[in-house]
DNA sequence: TTTTGAGTTGTTCGA
DNA sequence: GTCGAACAACTCAAA
């Protein structure tokens, strides 16, 4: 039987399961990619993360060249696409790896729809995370909201199994030989400029990383934390190799490995949740409207270090430090006022790692307005932040070089004044909901 | 069904 | 400087 392999952010051929699956029950396996036109429409066109996908696509397709076999890449709408490829090809059935946002499930369901009516299969496989959809469940059959038990359950269910590898040196042959593959497109062909602005960074897991990661992680100047997001994202690393290593290493890591499968769970079950506050209540919260102050955080300018230098971090690289991210969301959301989506959405379209999922759960958690998310009056004090993270303003001195001169700005904002009003503001629109 | 204990990453205040 | 409690009450998970 002959099948389509479809690659979406699962960009390797290692230990890659639905690639796995399909060389296992086909003789002929056609791996192909498609440049999404729907999603690439929307991007700005120096969008770095379409440089870093096309820069993975060119080796993937060297990686089936060295098997003897090509990705065939295009460029277009996917619900076309497949099936008129599949058809064409003589497909039996088409397999891919597991997407579980909201805009991925649909347009599956599309195609899951035109797939059947031409009688082809369409197969996903879990390879994005160690457990999905519902995989990990409370007692009641229904999905966790909380974290801890959540991550209790997992453990408890983690078996050897869920960390195997899938290597398909002894399925190789099945991939399509000596296919003529045409030139791979180029991002000129898409509208996107060549330039590339920002460094990736590698894929691998650094061992004296994760070891000291609890310890480190914090400290924004420190190489503490494992740079891993951007390839878990479009999964040019595989997630059950690295959670064995995390396992084996550190039990911090690994539990960060966890949220990114329960914030994946969230998106599934709560799609709304991309939109609308996890908590309902809590979109009766009026936020302010001062786009002074939203584009003073933007660019780096808020008379903050701390904030200012994440921002800038951010603006440079495609990248900012975890810890960071925290005081940058909670000083949006709880200093500024300013409704938490304005500010997932500029870290959609600014941070190389972007995860809606993720984006969405952390960015809801610092707002407060999340499943298990930091309680409203937990306000971060930026400059507490600064004295236990960054004491000896190195991280700051490198972004913020002009900070202590006089052209660094004041503070837009008093924390204390913000402290107050923030309280007073989240607790005014609860209260009123529960009365 | 009822009850009980617990909940990512903080801050502030007062002793 | 250090330490513990309050912050505000609610919802969730599990027994």
């Amino acid at each position: 039987m002959t099948a389509l392999f479809w690659h979406r952010r699962d960009l390797r051929i290692d230990d890659n399961k639905g690639l796995f699956d399909a060389l296992k029950q086909n003789e002929i396996v056609h791996p192909i990619f498609i440049f999404d036109k729907s999603i690439l429409d929307k991007l700005p066109n120096n969008d770095q993360r379409i440089l870093f996908i096309h820069q993975e696509i060119e080796s993937l397709k060297k990686n089936y060249q060295n098997l003897g076999s090509d990705l065939w890449v295009y460029y277009g709408e996917p619900s076309e696409i497949i099936p008129k490829i599949a058809q064409e090809l003589n497909c039996s059935s088409v397999y891919f790896n597991n997407d579980y946002e909201p805009y991925a499930l649909q347009r599956d369901q599309e195609i899951q729809v035109s797939l059947n009516k031409i009688k082809i299969e369409f197969i996903g496989k879990k390879d994005h995370v160690i457990f999905e959809k519902n995989e990990v469940l409370k007692d009641d059959g229904k999905p966790y909201t909380i974290f801890t038990p959540y991550s209790r359950k997992w453990k408890a269910n983690l078996k050897e199994e869920d960390l195997r590898e899938y290597s398909i040196e002894k399925y190789s042959g099945n991939l399509v030989q000596k296919q003529q593959g045409e030139a791979l497109i180029t991002l000129e062909e898409m509208g996107f400029e060549s330039k590339v602005l920002h460094d990736f960074p590698d894929r691998i897991a650094k061992n004296e990383i994760l070891k000291n990661y609890h310890l480190s992680r914090n400290f924004p100047a420190v190489k503490g934390t494992s740079k891993l997001s951007l390839h878990l994202r479009f999964g040019t690393i595989s997630i059950r190799k690295l959670a064995l290593i995390a396992r084996e290493q550190n039990e911090t890591y690994l539990n960060e490995l966890i949220w990114r499968d329960f914030y994946q769970m969230i998106i599934f079950h709560f799609p709304k949740s991309a939109e609308n506050s996890f908590k309902a209540q809590y979109d009766k919260i009026i936020w302010e409207k001062n786009e002074v102050h939203f584009d003073s955080w933007c660019t780096g300018k808020t008379g903050y270090p701390i904030v200012d230098a994440g921002m800038r971090e951010l603006n440079a690289t495609g990248f900012m430090h975890n810890r960071v991210r925290m005081v940058v969301a909670s000083f949006l959301t709880k200093h500024l006022l300013l409704d938490w989506r304005l500010g997932a959405a500029y870290f959609a379209e600014k941070l190389l790692d972007f995860e809606l999922a993720s984006n969405t759960g952390g960015w809801q958690w610092a707002a407060g307005c999340g499943c298990d998310a930091a309680p409203y009056f937990r306000v971060f004090n930026p400059q507490a932040q600064q004295e236990k993270f960054d004491k000896s303003f190195e991280y700051i001195k490198k972004w913020v070089p002009e900070y202590g001169t006089s052209s660094y700005p004041e503070p837009i904002i008093e924390h204390k004044f913000a402290r107050e009003r923030i309280l007073q503001r989240f607790k005014s629109a609860l209260n009123e909901t529960n009365a």
